[in-house]
DNA sequence: CTAGGTGCAAACATTTTGCATGGTT
DNA sequence: AACCATGCAAAATGTTTGCACCTAG
């Protein structure tokens, strides 16, 4: 169950935040915009209003239990944070994210920001592209 | 002059174009947003409506001589597009943005992208951090 | 009981579009 | 002259906020 996630994080433990934490853990795409998300509540007879979807989003970002992406395409994309930080590859055909992380590019990025005197917080890598066996 | 850039993409050599490649061209800072762009043009005694910024940097891009980037933040950012392919390092705490480009991490991304049978058609690369010299 | 959460509608920020007018070739 | 470009205002998008009501602890 959520609830641990949400005492841990201070949040009290309403419907609405277990029920977008449910949907953001079993969604068969575990790359969701807002309205995705929204969407699925509805699917699942949950109301819920789309700005309460927006603040439990930007709560749980704050909290450390997801990540916002911004792909390209105007709207942001949540997923969970599973603590290992990992990059995305978005296939331009069909939507499709994948996932993938390479400690040789890792260590050469803490390199290339050392060499310039950058502290790097944190970074973002994605490909764009299509999966061979979605083209025409 | 830009107006060479501009017939060869099948442009108009209008006077709201050929500002804006002059903006793009001779500001201080080479990663500017639309409205940048327009206060630029303000700046300059030129007055361009900001649809019009908006319209021309999407033409711009289209017949490729600038780029759009997503940093955080929102609004798109825009710059020439030089033709080789950099990636960013962005200041959190200035907005400063510099470029950088690393052979070895762009060898090691066709190989990732070659393994998962994802063909790839560009990537971003973001580095989000403080410049040492840029810390209190 | 009280602090904090929610819903709704309105506000916002950014970008796009319709349409009448104006400028390039 | 024909076609494309521009300005303006309005619309569309994605996200945030104000406020009255509700609910978990």
């Amino acid at each position: 169950m959520g609830s641990i996630e949400l005492k841990k994080a201070g949040l009290k433990v309403t419907h609405p935040r277990i029920k977008i934490l449910e949907i953001l853990e079993n969604a068969a795409n575990h790359h969701l915009s807002a309205e995705d998300v929204y969407r699925a509540l509805l699917d699942s007879d949950t109301e819920i209003g789309l700005a309460t979807v927006y603040r439990v989003l930007t709560q749980f970002e704050a909290a450390g239990i997801v990540k916002r992406h911004h792909f390209d395409g105007g709207q942001a994309i949540f997923e969970l944070d599973t603590g290992d930080n990992h990059d995305h590859m978005v296939c331009m055909k069909t939507g499709r994210v994948e996932e993938f992380k390479d400690e040789m590019i890792e260590s050469r990025l803490q390199a290339i920001a050392k060499e310039r005197g950058f502290k790097l917080s944190h970074h973002s890598i994605i490909l764009y592209g299509v999966y061979a066996d979605n083209e025409e």
